[in-house]
DNA sequence: TTCGTAAAAATTGTCAACATTTTTGTTCCC
DNA sequence: GGGAACAAAAATGTTGACAATTTTTACGAA
């Protein structure tokens, strides 16, 4: 169960990403104690490392410490989506605008070609990979369009959004975007069209997080119980 | 020349503080490297503290970290102070989006009130008060709107950008705003104008990007000389 | 019972010694 | 001299023991 590593830096993205993926997995709810000592028996490091995972965790706001009282994984609330959605409009517009203003100096063929796998995916209704590939969509958008803070901003707003659909709607599968959106948005960036190409953005945000709602609070289990499911 | 205090909260706070500032005031100039070592005993301080500091001062950006080569004060490029304003156009758009949209639920006042005593810091030409109300505007501003996130981005930004401006301009005092512009943004704002509110705030932070210059690097020197210039 | 208190246990925070890696300095050979 | 090879020094990275804090448990008085 143990992590192996003669190399310090691999061990410590992979614990990163394990526990990242078990908060996302849901086999951390929000809420739940993240004890030093517990994650560093269970992937069989160093208490420090585990330490210093926990804290990167928090500035991406997936943990939340509390001095001398330890980490627990965030529990972000219902404003905190909504505020996430509304910043995350900003951002994509500001995107959009940047692509269609300078679209004739850049190569919009490998956006289509995701969007052509994207739905390939769907069609044989691999749920996971369209998902997957939906959302790097929007990655590939921020990307191309080469503003690298508005990319940090949005990878943030991405990484923070799926916590926030597993808190209030029980499940994150609700975040996927259609794919024939996609298609549009495109469609408009390569005819110069941004305000057609923003209003679908939009209207797809908002569908999105028209599924946020209120829920009651979650119950707490032991760490290597709810671990044990596998990363 | 130490750091005294009982409590672990306050000296690193302070310490995190002091280097900030120093990285701000020029006396750490970009591209300076900063061994733990000196800095430890510098501020009177352990180590271990010392780079607990720097990991939180590379996540946002003043600082970068390669592994096993220690830290640098960041040399933010060019491109990523351009790119720091188109983010932060988007946002303070979104920004002023938001306060015009509720502007009859808000109570605007208080933001009069700091554009005066910004005006009065001008006036008796107290330079940095002024500089600092002026950044405060920004802030309040964000903060009135009440999106946390937006707020996040936005003081991210403010938090960079004195080092993209000392890299590229050679002070950052140029970073300052035109009191009149700010009574203007209110005004508009009071008055349900989004878009003469966005307009001039786009036409202010484009004035000050405007003065971002390529520049040739830097010299550096050794530590405790830079840093007994007092914080 | 219920509250308050105090000891005990568990947990987080800190530090200093040790390990690893990088940098600097020296020597030697061409 | 110039430069590879090795040694010494310096810097960063890691760990485990200890300290400080919080949480839990136990106990007794109102």
């Amino acid at each position: 169960m143990s992590i192996k590593s003669h190399n310090g830096q691999t061990s410590e993205k992979e614990v990163s990403r394990q526990i990242e993926q078990a908060i996302l997995d849901h086999r951390l709810p929000p809420g739940t104690k993240l004890k030093e000592v517990a994650l560093a028996e269970f992937y069989g490091v160093s208490r420090g490392l585990i330490r210093k995972v926990l804290t990167r965790l928090a500035s991406s706001k997936l943990v939340e410490q509390t001095p001398n009282r330890g980490s627990r994984v965030a529990n972000p609330s219902a404003k905190e989506g909504r505020d996430l959605f509304a910043a995350r409009r900003a951002i994509e517009a500001a995107i959009i605008d940047i692509l269609v203003e300078k679209r004739e100096g850049i190569d919009l063929q490998p956006l289509f070609e995701l969007v052509d796998k994207e739905q390939a995916a769907y069609q044989i209704e691999d749920k996971n990979a369209a998902l997957e590939l939906s959302v790097d969509f929007h990655r590939r958008l921020a990307q191309t369009a080469g503003n690298q803070v508005l990319q940090e901003y949005l990878e943030d707003i991405i990484r923070r959004t799926p916590l926030v659909m597993l808190a209030h709607t029980g499940t994150d599968n609700e975040n996927m975007c259609l794919n024939q959106e996609h298609y549009d948005i495109l469609h408009a960036i390569s005819a110069g069209d941004a305000t057609t190409a923003k209003r679908i953005m939009l209207e797809h945000l908002d569908h999105i997080e028209g599924k946020i709602q209120y829920r009651s609070d979650k119950p707490k289990s032991s760490l290597s119980e709810l671990l044990s499911a596998a990363g």
